[in-house]
DNA sequence: CGTCCACTGGAATCAAGGGTCT
DNA sequence: AGACCCTTGATTCCAGTGGACG
C-alpha cells in the first residue's frame, strides 16, 4: 500500500497524548476534586425533592472554570438517579449564555418536558404567555419536583431583565400538584446584590453557595488527575503542570484554563515532535491561546463593528498620549463607511459598538472629562496591537482598499 | 465656585423578519 | 389573508455628568 498523505499525522499521533478527550474543557470527570463541600451543600438542598418535596431556590457564584456547571450537572444526573422510579423529581438544564432570549428559554424548558413530537412548542410565534401557560400545564401534569437550571443567568439578563426570573419564580402559584425549584448559575458576583431587582432577589436567593477559585494546589491536583489518564507514562516534565496551574492561578484560578494550556502545551508538543512537554511548550502556548482568541472576537465582529475598530485604528491622535475620542473616531468612521459603501450608523450606536468591544477586551477605553473640553470615551490606540490590525486588515471587507493610505502611526502592514 | 462642553448611559420607539393562529 | 407574537438591530430622545476653564 501506498502511503498516506496523512502518514506523518498517522505515525505521529500517538506520541504523548493517550486521550485529548479527557483534556477537552467540555469533558466530565467521574470525580470532582476539591468541590466536595459545595457537592454537599446543594445536595442537602435538593434531596428533599426525592420525597416530593420543594427544595429551595439557589444561586450560585463563582467565576468561570470554578467547576459550577460541572458539580451542578453532577448533582442533578445523580439526583435522577437516586428517583430511581422516575417518580417523584425532574432534572432540567438550560445554559442562558446560548438560549438567552425569554421566549427561547421558555421554548426550550418545554420541549424538554413534551415528549411527543407532535405538541412540541414552534420555535417562534407564539405569545410567551400561551407558551408559559402550556409550559405550567405540562409542568402540573408530570407531578413532581422540578430542578431548572438556569446557567449564566447574568446573560440573560444583560439583555432583558428579569422578567423571566419573575415568571419562573411564581410559576409554583399556578400548579396543583407539581412544583418548580431554580437553581442559578452566575460568575459575575455581584449580580446578585446590584442587577435583580427585590422582588426576584428573595425569592431566587434563598440559598446562595459560593465556589471559589481553585488555589494552585488544587488546581495541580486536578491536571495530575486528568493527565494520568490522557498522557502516556513520562512525557510530562515535571515542571509542566505546576507552570500551567500556577499561571491559571494568577488569573482567576480558572480550571478550563489551565487544562486548555495543558491540552495544547502538548499539542505543540506533538507536532513538533518533540518527545516530552516542557514548559517552554507552555510559554508558547499561552501566547498561541490569547492570540486564538484575538482572531476570534474579530472573526465574529459585525461589519459595522469592524469598519468602527478600523477607524479607531486609523484615527489620527490629536495629544501625545496616544489617545482618541468617540466623536474622533466618529468622523474618520462615517468617511470610511461611505467609502466601503455602508450606511452610516448614529453615533449613538458607534458609541454602543465602542463599548462593546471595550468588554470583548480588544480596546482600552475609559470614559475620561476633558472640563470644558466636554465629557468623552478616551480610546488607548497604542493597546491596540498589530496582531489586531493585521487581522482585521486581511478581513474581506477591506479587501482591496489601501489601508495604509492614512495610516500616521503604522508604518508597516505585515 | 459655578458654568458648560461633548459626550455617556438608559430607555422608549420603530421597522423588518422570523413565525403561528383562526 | 389579516391579526398577533417575539427578536434583533438601529434610531431617537433626554437627563446626567467630571472637571478644566473663567
Amino acid at each position: 500500500m501506498a502511503d498516506s498523505i496523512f502518514k506523518r499525522y498517522l505515525e505521529k499521533k500517538n506520541n504523548l497524548i493517550k486521550n485529548r478527550g479527557i483534556l477537552q474543557a467540555t469533558y466530565v470527570p467521574d470525580v470532582l476534586l476539591h468541590r466536595d463541600y459545595q457537592i454537599e451543600e446543594i445536595v442537602d438542598i435538593v434531596a428533599p425533592s426525592l420525597n416530593k418535596d420543594k427544595p429551595s431556590n439557589i444561586i450560585i457564584i463563582g467565576q468561570t472554570g470554578t467547576g459550577k456547571t460541572a458539580v451542578v450537572n453532577y448533582v442533578g444526573h445523580e439526583l435522577e438517579r437516586a428517583d430511581a422510579e422516575n417518580k417523584n423529581c425532574r432534572y432540567i438544564y438550560v445554559n442562558c449564555e446560548v438560549i438567552d432570549t425569554p421566549y427561547s428559554i421558555l421554548y426550550n424548558i418545554s420541549n424538554q418536558i413534551i415528549t411527543d413530537p407532535n405538541k412540541k412548542i414552534p420555535f417562534t410565534g407564539w405569545s410567551l404567555e400561551k407558551i408559559f401557560n402550556e409550559l405550567a400545564n405540562y409542568i402540573d401534569d408530570e407531578n413532581k419536583i422540578f430542578i431548572v437550571v438556569l446557567d449564566e443567568i447574568d446573560m440573560s439578563f444583560k439583555k432583558n431583565g428579569d422578567d423571566i426570573f419573575y415568571y419562573l419564580t411564581t410559576i409554583n402559584e399556578m400548579l396543583k400538584n407539581s412544583r418548580v425549584s431554580i437553581i442559578g448559575i452566575t460568575n459575575n458576583s455581584t449580580f446578585a446584590e446590584k442587577f435583580l431587582s427585590p422582588r426576584i432577589r428573595s425569592r431566587l436567593g434563598e440559598e446562595k453557595i459560593v465556589f471559589p477559585p481553585y488555589t494552585p494546589e488544587q488546581l495541580i491536583d486536578i491536571l495530575k488527575n486528568r493527565a494520568e489518564q490522557a498522557f502516556y507514562p513520562n512525557v510530562l516534565d515535571n515542571s509542566v503542570i505546576p507552570y500551567c496551574a500556577a499561571i491559571s492561578a494568577q488569573g482567576s484560578g480558572d480550571a478550563r484554563k489551565a487544562l486548555d494550556l495543558l491540552r495544547i502545551s502538548a499539542d505543540i508538543a506533538e507536532r513538533n515532535g518533540d518527545s516530552i512537554v516542557t514548559s517552554a511548550h507552555v510559554d508558547y502556548a499561552r501566547q498561541k491561546i490569547e492570540l486564538d482568541a484575538v482572531v476570534e472576537v474579530i472573526k465574529t465582529l459585525t461589519d459595522q463593528s469592524k469598519i468602527v475598530l478600523m477607524s479607531i485604528i486609523k484615527t489620527p491622535s490629536s495629544n501625545d498620549t496616544g489617545s482618541v475620542t468617540t466623536g474622533e473616531v466618529y468622523t474618520t468612521y462615517v468617511e470610511l463607511s461611505k467609502n466601503l459603501g455602508y450606511n452610516p450608523l448614529s453615533q449613538r450606536m458607534v458609541a454602543n459598538l465602542i463599548s462593546e468591544m471595550d468588554m470583548l477586551g480588544i480596546i482600552t477605553a475609559r470614559v475620561k472629562s476633558f472640563g470644558r473640553g466636554g465629557r468623552t470615551k478616551e480610546i488607548d490606540v497604542n493597546k491596540v496591537s498589530n496582531d489586531v490590525f493585521s487581522i482585521l486588515s486581511s478581513d474581506d471587507i477591506f479587501r482591496g482598499m489601501n489601508l495604509n493610505q492614512k495610516l500616521k502611526k503604522q508604518t508597516t502592514l505585515m
